[in-house]
DNA sequence: GCCTTGCGCTGATATGGGTCAGCTTTCCAC
DNA sequence: GTGGAAAGCTGACCCATATCAGCGCAAGGC
């Protein structure tokens, strides 16, 4: 009874709702899920998670609240390389390779799980399955990387704060945080401007200039979409690589 | 005595200098390396190894020659992901998760090694250490990227152009392609303005810039550091992420 | 209730890098 | 060797975005 109340409350966690979303898991596979879980944590905003150059030996899944991993460079400004939301890996490659080469910091207050290394190999040399899961999972978060690069690269700062904001409503939906509306979302100008290579004053800008064109409105931590068809087309957004309608592997 | 040969050939590749350099390997991590090579196949400058959303059963070892990944927008204009040198893996996550979210194009002729998916996932299975060493690449790689994104969003143009020229020397350096003096380089400034998300004009004056500054000078197919020291205190590179003086796991 | 701090917001001005247009050099193909 | 394509190179001009300086509002501490 015991177990099965924990399945339960894995199966709605935002962790398996993501991963539920490229590869069916069955019952057994979500009870492993739950023998994986260690100890739950609490950060407070603004304390450090990861410590560039630190080797950790856990790394953790976000249960609850948002995160973001950052470069500092030696001249002092920072680039944020994405945010976290709940359901989120964090410090996988961290894990994997024993060295991490960013800093991860919450922005609210966060809840996440820790994932110990030797769990982890173990869990995945048993079920192929579930480690097939998460390591799709970390390639959807690396292609996010390399279309993050071509953001920066060749997108003009209204496409990319367009872009950016139809992105993190999709990946909101996965875990059931944000529908064709929009989503609540606790970024700052500031934390923007960091993540799409711009000045806080310059995103203040756009964000004035996409509600103007009745494209999107974010105002008072809430994302709300005032014309999502549009803003797909204004800044050619590819539907497919993030959203999907029902698992790709069943 | 055809096995014997066979593991020297391997042990001069450029993959298996650049393995070396991060994880120390024995004689016989060297033959299972060279079982895993299957047919060698030849590829002329323009002509497509890998197209977006295909999806291919086989990665590839790069023997000789460059290549570079790349993504179109529908704009129509290119962000350059990274290039590729002999010795580098070519389309891992591809033949790992099936589907390729980039395109790959060689820029010189181009010799490289097919790798089927099945064999690389059984020789990781009897070979953990070669597996650690392949995985320990692709995450420097990874890094790469990350290190790119920074460049893209927080370096100006001329620091951006002096990080990237060193990051390929010391990538080339791994292969024994490099020294300190410099390096041959067929990158078109075109190419190199897709890279750093800059117009082939801009490129240009970068260049002049470096090379009237003393610092580097990049004419006619050839890299020359005029002033290496200067050039990294200039552009904050870190010597630690790319350099090593031997492997890091004996 | 006042002060501080963080965040959002705005105008004025400065500048890095893009765009356009064109010239030169190199290097093949024939 | 000659014509043409691709790459390198440069000047003039312009615009997107940074920087600077400053205002207002809301929340929290005391």
């Amino acid at each position: 009874m015991r177990e099965l109340t924990a399945e339960l409350a894995i199966q709605d966690s935002p962790f398996a709702r993501k991963l539920a979303a490229f590869v069916r898991l069955s019952h057994h596979d979500l009870s492993v899920m739950s023998e994986l879980y260690g100890r739950r944590r609490r950060f407070a905003a603004g304390m450090d998670m990861i410590h560039q150059g630190q080797s950790d030996q856990c790394a953790y899944v976000l249960a609850s609240g948002w995160a973001y991993s950052y470069k500092i460079l030696p001249s002092g400004s920072r680039q944020i390389v994405d945010f976290q939301i709940p359901g989120d890996f964090l410090g996988l490659r961290s894990v994997l390779f024993r060295t991490s080469d960013h800093n991860v910091e919450p922005i609210t207050s966060v809840q996440a799980s820790e994932v110990k290394r030797r769990d982890l190999l173990e869990a995945f040399a048993n079920n192929p399955r579930l480690a097939t899961a998460v390591l799709w999972a970390a390639s959807r978060d690396e292609a996010m990387v390399v279309e993050h690069l071509v953001d920066l690269g060749r997108r003009s700062a209204t496409e990319r704060m367009a872009h950016f904001l139809l992105e993190l409503g999709a990946r909101l939906r996965l875990i059931g945080a944000a529908d064709k509306k929009g989503f609540d979302c606790p970024l700052s100008q500031y934390l923007l401007a960091d993540a799409l290579g711009l000045s806080a004053v310059h995103v203040n800008r756009v964000l004035r200039e996409l509600r103007e064109e009745g494209l999107v409105t974010f105002q008072k931590g809430r994302v709300t979409f005032d014309d999502y068809d549009a803003m797909i087309e204004f800044c050619a957004f590819d539907r497919g690589y993030l959203d999907h309608d029902g698992p790709l592997l069943t």
